[in-house]
Order: structure tokens, then sequence, then C-alpha cells
DNA sequence: AACAGAATCTTGTATAGACAAGTTAATAAA
DNA sequence: TTTATTAACTTGTCTATACAAGATTCTGTT
């Protein structure tokens, strides 16, 4: 027995998945599907609020509730090492970095050990957002040890860490990635205008160059639904 | 500035964070931060409810709402090809496999055409539940074309569908994995007995033999609380 | 025709209450 | 003492209302 939220839900998500409320047209309002539910407006919008934190619709205030286009997502493979901005490029579309933060700060007792150093070194604090045709889709935040480079411009980072690293004469012998959904915080939220309870994919990863110091510890965080993760699996003989 | 129910999520996470609040321990009831913060049950209630979603704190009707155990999760590591008993008991811990369904049907033109089959060939349909020390972390829903595993009976999946097509002297050339957060029906929701709008992470993959047929196509729910997922990457030279 | 203001939509936040249903603890009856 | 009942607490669903604030459309004035 489902209850009338549920109900309400599953109709509209039946609208969408069935075309009937195509991507960026409008869904019913709340009072709307109130009305014709037989319900308050409240438990209507129960509804609706459901479907925004699964990502199937999305919000703007004083104008209406919307279906999210979920197609032509960009695909990312996880074990393809290659830039944003040659990734953006191989699909004809336009890629922009805004660095948002350079700053250097003293690290957090979290981010140092992290980083293997101490709260007393200096540790470059950036934020970038990466857009897609002027839409932002990934926001990223960095922290890098100083000591490692100790020349950072602005400019560098307006480009490629990886270029510079590479013209210092380093080289990443590692990476370690973690996979995290979570539902951000404002400011994640706002840098890539998501709706509130959005599910975005996180991704903390810490890169080591060839003498096992940490050469960054980094967030991303990915507009899931301008991105399909995949993983493609070759059998070595190993296992299966 | 912030909303009153963030301001109640912001004191309850901070709580949870801090350690005043420990894993299993109950928070302050709706009413109770309703009185405390002097605003409305259903204010009190969206706090709650969020942080929910966002997995720190679980809901038990009759009783009250509990802080969520994040210590403890297994580590799966993107690129190592284990079995899921291998792994559990690598850590000492008890799996167990409880079979939900076995069933042979026709699938719906979707699964038909991930298998690379019509609509009128033969699918196994198979649903499985593995619990690591009596508890449920992962369900897994698996679509297989008959014609390849013509013989296979219950038992062959109460243990190891691999084993099984090892037996059969076929091998797994390659996976494709896709992975996705998501917010589950109340079916997964069920099987894994996760709060609503709790995030799972969810893994659809093929298996592809050497001939290029599909071996399977599979719908894994991962009970994130549970786990996390990481990824070692080390530099073949490539890129970077 | 151009502009300003009002009316009317929309979503966002919050209230105060009601009843259902599951759990626990206190109470009364055996 | 044991058992059964009741009361009190919890979360779950839903109502009807109010006001704020953004967007749009209509309307009357200039």
């Amino acid at each position: 027995m489902l209850t009338k939220h549920e109900e309400i839900e599953k109709f509209i998500l039946k609208g969408v998945t069935k075309g009937k409320y195509k991507p960026d047209e409008k869904v019913p309002s709340e009072n709307q599907l109130a009305e014709s539910f037989s319900v308050s407006r409240m438990t209507a919008r129960k509804a609706l609020d459901t479907l925004v934190t699964k990502g199937y619709l999305y919000k703007v205030k004083g104008k209406g509730t919307y279906v999210k286009d979920r197609e032509n997502r960009d695909i990312i493979y996880l074990d393809e090492m290659i830039g944003f901005t040659k990734r953006v490029r191989r699909t004809g579309k336009t890629p922009r970095t805004d660095v948002k933060a350079f700053e250097l700060i003293k690290p957090s007792e979290d981010i140092a050990a992290r980083l293997g150093i101490t709260t007393k070194d200096d540790v470059y604090y950036i934020e970038r957002i990466r857009n897609i045709d002027n839409e932002p889709v990934i926001l990223e935040v960095t922290y890098m040890p100083a000591y490692i480079s100790p020349d950072l411009t602005i400019e560098h980072v307006q480009k490629s860490k990886y270029d510079y690293l590479r013209g210092k004469g380093h080289r990443i012998e590692e990476m370690v990635k973690e996979y995290i959904p979570v539902i951000p915080e404002s400011k994640v939220r706002e840098d890539l205008s998501l709706d509130k309870n959005m599910t975005v994919f996180k991704i903390e990863l810490i890169s080591i160059l060839e003498d096992k110091s940490v050469f960054e510890y980094t967030k991303l965080y990915y507009n899931q639904t301008k991105y399909r993760f995949l993983q493609i699996t070759k059998n070595t003989g190993k296992s299966f």
C-alpha cells in the first residue's frame, strides 16, 4: 500500500520516464498536484522533493519544477588518466577552468596527516570550477604541500597542475582514489548550482610521487547528472 | 543565514562528528528538539530526515533516531577481481549468501538488448543477498541468458556463478561496470533494511565471454555505510 | 507606446495540530 | 509474582494555514 506522496511520486516519475514530461519542461505545480490528487500542498510537495533528491527534477523558486536532462551525459572511464580539458575537447564541447581560490595556508590536522606533513608547513589551497559550455560540472578542492611546488603560481593552476609537475621533473607514481556518493554542503551546491539534497559523486584522491611524498590531496565533486562513470576490466588471467 | 532546520541539522551533525552522540546511540527525539529549539515538530523532523538522507542517522519507528556506525567499513578495491566470500573471509568475518529468487523468465526489451538476445529467449533471473555476520550488505540482481548456462541450478547460484562458468570451460574476457549513486526503490531498501532516502552505491555490470557473448547483466546495490570504494592507480607511463 | 504598479502565479519555510502505529514502561489485576 | 492492560513515548503520514520571496502577467497611468 503506497502512501499519498508515494502515489504522486510514482505518477510524476512515470510521466518523466515515459516522455510525457520532457527534459527542461515543467511538471505540474505543487498546488495543481494538490488539487488533482485531493491532498494538501505539503503532501504534493514531498513527492516532488523526493524526485529532486533522486535526480529526476529540479526546482526554480518563483518559476516551477522542471525535468532534469539526464541524457547526453559525458562518460568518464575510471582507469583513463586524461585531463579535464582534453577529455572535454574530445567531445567537441568547450572546457573552461575558473580558479576560485589560490592561497597559502596552514593545514588542519586532518589535511596535514593526509599530506604527510605538519600543521606548521605551508600548503597551497586551490579551488577550481570546471565548466563545459559555460556550465559548471566539477568542483575541485586541492591541498598541495608548498615544499614540493615552491614557485607555483595561479597561472599554472589555470592550466594544468600535472604539466607544472612534469616541468619540475617530477612524476606521479601512484594515485589512491576513493569514490563516495554524498549530498553536498551548501558551498558545493552553490558552486555547481545544484538543487538541495541532490546526490553528487565525490572523489577523494591522493597523488604520490616517486619518492613516496604526497603531491596533492584533492576532493572532486561531480555533478552526476552530467556524467556516467564506467570501468572496463580486461581479464588478465589472475581471477574471475 | 541558516534556516531553523539547518541550524538544528548543524547542531546534531556536530554532536555526531564530535562524539557527543556515539554510534547506535539515540539523538534527541523530534519533540525534544522541537521544544529546546522552540520550533514545531515538523521543523525538527526535517533536520533529522536530512541527516538520515546524508547517512549520519537512522530511524526506528516507535523507538527513536540513532547514530549510524560509519566506522569499520570494509574496503572494496575497484580493480580487484575477488569474490564476495573470499573478500569477507579475509577480514575474519562470516559471509552468507541468501538466494531470494531463481527463475526462468522472458526478458524485457531493455534486458534483452543488454544481453544481446531477443525477448523470446530464456533468461535466468537471480536475486541474491550477501550478508556479513548475518547483516545484509549487498543486493545482487542478475540476468543470465539460459543458452550459455543450460544446466544451471540453484545450488550453483548458492555458491559462485564464476566457479560454475569455469567448470563449463568458459572464461570472462571483459567486464563493463557503471558506478551510480542512487536512492533505491522500496524493494532494495527492504532487502538491505535501509532507511528511506538513504543513498546506495549501485554498480551495473556486463560480463563478456571470449566469443563476445554476454554472460550476465547484473545490478549490485551496496549499503554504502558498510563499504568504502577505493582505486589504486599505478603510473604506467602513458599519462599524468 | 512605454513604464510602473498591482495581482497572481511559483517555490521556500514554518506552524500547530491530528491520527496511526510501533515500542517501552508503569500500572492494575490475576 | 506473574500477567494483562494501560499510559506514555517514539516515528510516520497528512492537513490547512500563513507568510516570504522570486517570476510573470495583467492593468492602468503617463
